[in-house]
RNA sequence: GGGCCCAUAGUUUAGCCUGGACAGAAUGCGAGCCUCCGGAGCUUGUGACCCGGGUUCGAAUCCCGGUGGGCCCGCCA
């Protein structure tokens, strides 16, 4: 347990000792202002009514009981509030000799336990778009925080490779195919054909049918079928895997649609919530789980003898549990497919699988554009690797004009343009939709990933000068107020790692990394570091070294490089 | 029609889960800061909890009802 964890832990001990209440955890905060303190009970709220006092009397009366905890300088009433003092000379010092460690909020929590996530899923045959990068970065960064608490995380990229849209793909390229055109870029060109094919159906609904007979063939293993939707296939993931490299991001697996449409796990999840009654024949060829008096709407197994979207997640699902034991099977997938999960784990429920409650949907809001929905099919969406040129780009720019010199500019400019753009919807809550806006998401000022690094330069700026001498011995009597302040900044950080792997929220990391970068740059230009006399100059060297540190740590967490200089 | 989500300074947002002290931040606009470790920065001013009820000693936070916006309800995924 890092100090202020136990710090914390002691305080709610002896407060519940000599209140003889159980605190609540929201009974326990921080003060609004570091005069009053660094931890603040208002339980005396509760015990005053208890005992009908006032409640300011009634804090008086628990600090009169209460025993000191170790590492608290001075406990203190303020009106109701009871406040303590932490003793920073000493818990300081071992804060920083915890946040100058690589592992510096990890964790065993997880040891021998997985984490199974589900994110990215892009459609093969269509180019990823910005709406696409989401999924993939949040999904990103939620495995990293996993990792870090100590768990095995296995990362599943559930390809849309599967259904009617390949018939159509497939029909397109018999009818008006060229085969030097797919070569130069094949993903634009498939989707060309696509767009094109959908329009044509509008004016002649015959080819609706001859799509639905090449998908038919494609699923009953026609030769001609299945080289082109392979040759699709690999094309596709071949470009795929270029933005992810460019954006870091990584899959252990890339089983998808096809795989389970295809395998037999799929119609024994069928017969199984058939023999379970939880699925009823409704019509030859047609199963569904009736859910209505559960207030969903019926899910559909089998239509004319052929298994939907959701059969083939109910056999991913079984097949991870099987496979994993997992602790959590997560689909990072936009808050427009709620109702989808929400049927899908009411079936693993019926179905008797007690790790139905296991299965989360990590939703996140809509990304859409200024002039509205993002649609493929309609040809409405802005490239993402468009995006990411676009950020590089400008990053480069920016380097030139501020830093000609820089030795590996493009390396830098990379970290930097990606870091923004992946900053700026890392560091808002998933939840809330966003209208993309490229001057906005690509933007190097204020709150912005680039800050974080420019923070993390600085610190490496000082140490490089300081001849990296790693002084652990450092003496901490007297602080600062501004070096009080970074370091409780510094020591927050292993509780929000927890809290943000815990509700899957990364921007939880990314608003943290912020506090401390504005700590940071106010201790920077307040107090001098290599230029201060012998005993601050060894601690605020440490300080430097921890918050280097922790930046670089915390932008790992978001998956954000962190260059030493920009 | 039924269901889910969102609403905080001019703009973009954190806080809501777990109620508590003057609601944080960025950007914009105004005023300052390079004899000092990198100005992608710092200091400072300005400015916000959608409306109405309820619960509570106490509500941005919980509950109910509105209003506005987004999403879902398919032989798509």
């Amino acid at each position: 347990m890092y100090v202020l964890e136990k710090i914390r832990e002691d305080v709610k001990e002896s407060v519940e000792k000599a209140c003889g209440l159980d605190l609540k955890p929201s009974m326990l905060s921080e003060p609004p202002s570091p005069e009053l303190g660094d931890i603040s009970t208002s339980v005396a709220f509760a015990l005053a009514k208890q005992e009908k006092k006032s409640p300011a009397e009634t804090a008086r009366d628990i600090l009169e009981k209460l025993e000191s905890p170790p590492l608290i300088r001075k406990t203190s009433t303020a009106g109701p509030y009871i406040n303590f003092y932490i003793d920073w000379e000493k818990a300081g010092k071992k804060v920083l000799e915890e946040a100058r460690t690589p592992e510096y909020a990890s964790s065993d929590e997880g040891k021998g336990k997985w984490i199974v996530i589900d994110y990215s899923s892009p459609n093969v045959a269509k180019p990823m778009h910005i709406g696409h990068m989401r999924s993939t970065i949040i999904g990103d960064s939620i495995h990293r925080l996993y990792k870090r608490l100590g768990y095995s995380v296995h990362r599943v990229n559930h390809i849309g490779d599967w259904g009617v849209p390949f018939g159509k793909l497939i029909a397109a390229y018999k009818k008006w195919g060229d085969e030097r055109e797919l070569e130069k870029d094949p993903i634009h060109y498939l989707v060309g054909l696509y767009v094109r094919y959908n329009q044509a159906e509008e004016q002649d609904p015959s080819l609706k049918q001859e799509a639905i007979e090449w998908f038919r063939r494609l699923e009953s293993g026609d030769p001609e079928a299945k080289k082109l939707w392979e040759r699709f296939k690999a094309l596709s993931i071949r470009k795929f895997e270029e933005i992810y490299r460019e954006l870091g991001v990584e899959f252990d697996s890339y089983k998808g649609e096809a795989y389970y449409a295809l395998n037999e796990l799929t119609n024994r999840i069928v017969e199984e919530a058939l023999e379970k009654g939880v699925a009823v024949e409704e019509d030859p060829g047609t199963i569904i789980v009736p859910l209505e008096e559960h207030g969903l709407v019926n899910a559909r197994l089998v239509e004319n003898g052929r298994t939907l979207y959701i059969t083939r997640d109910l056999a991913a699902a079984k097949e991870r549990w099987e496979e994993f034991k997992f602790q959590k099977n997560l689909y990072v997938v936009a808050v427009e497919q709620e109702t989808h999960f929400n049927q899908l784990r009411k079936i693993l429920e019926l179905m008797g699988y007690e790790w139905w409650k296991d299965c989360v949907h990590v939703k996140f809001g809509m990304m859409s554009l200024p002039e509205g929905r993002i649609s493929t099919r309609k040809g409405k969406y802005v490239e993402l690797k468009q995006v990411l040129d676009l950020a590089v780009e400008k990053a480069r720019e920016i380097i030139e004009e501020k830093n000609p010199s820089l030795e590996n500019k493009e390396e830098t400019a990379k970290a930097v343009g990606i870091g923004a753009l992946k900053f700026a919807d890392l560091s808002q809550n998933r939840i809330k939709n966003i209208v993309f806006d490229p001057d906005k998401m690509i933007s190097f000022e204020g709150d912005t990933g680039p800050y974080l690094q420019y923070a993390h330069v600085r610190c490496c700026g000082i140490l490089e000068k300081a001849g990296n001498s790693a002084e652990t011995d450092v003496d901490m009597s007297g602080l600062e107020p501004a070096e009080t302040e970074l370091v409780k900044k510094l020591a927050e950080f292993p509780e929000i790692v927890k809290d943000a792997a815990h509700k899957q929220e990364p921007h939880r990391v990314a608003q943290y990394l912020l506090e401390l970068s504005h700590q940071f740059s106010a201790f920077y230009e307040s107090l001098p570091v290599l230029k201060a006399g012998e005993t601050e100059k060894g601690r605020r060297l440490a300080m430097v070294d921890a918050t280097r540190n922790v930046l670089k740590i915390g932008l790992e967490l978001l998956g954000i490089h962190a260059p030493s200089r920009m």
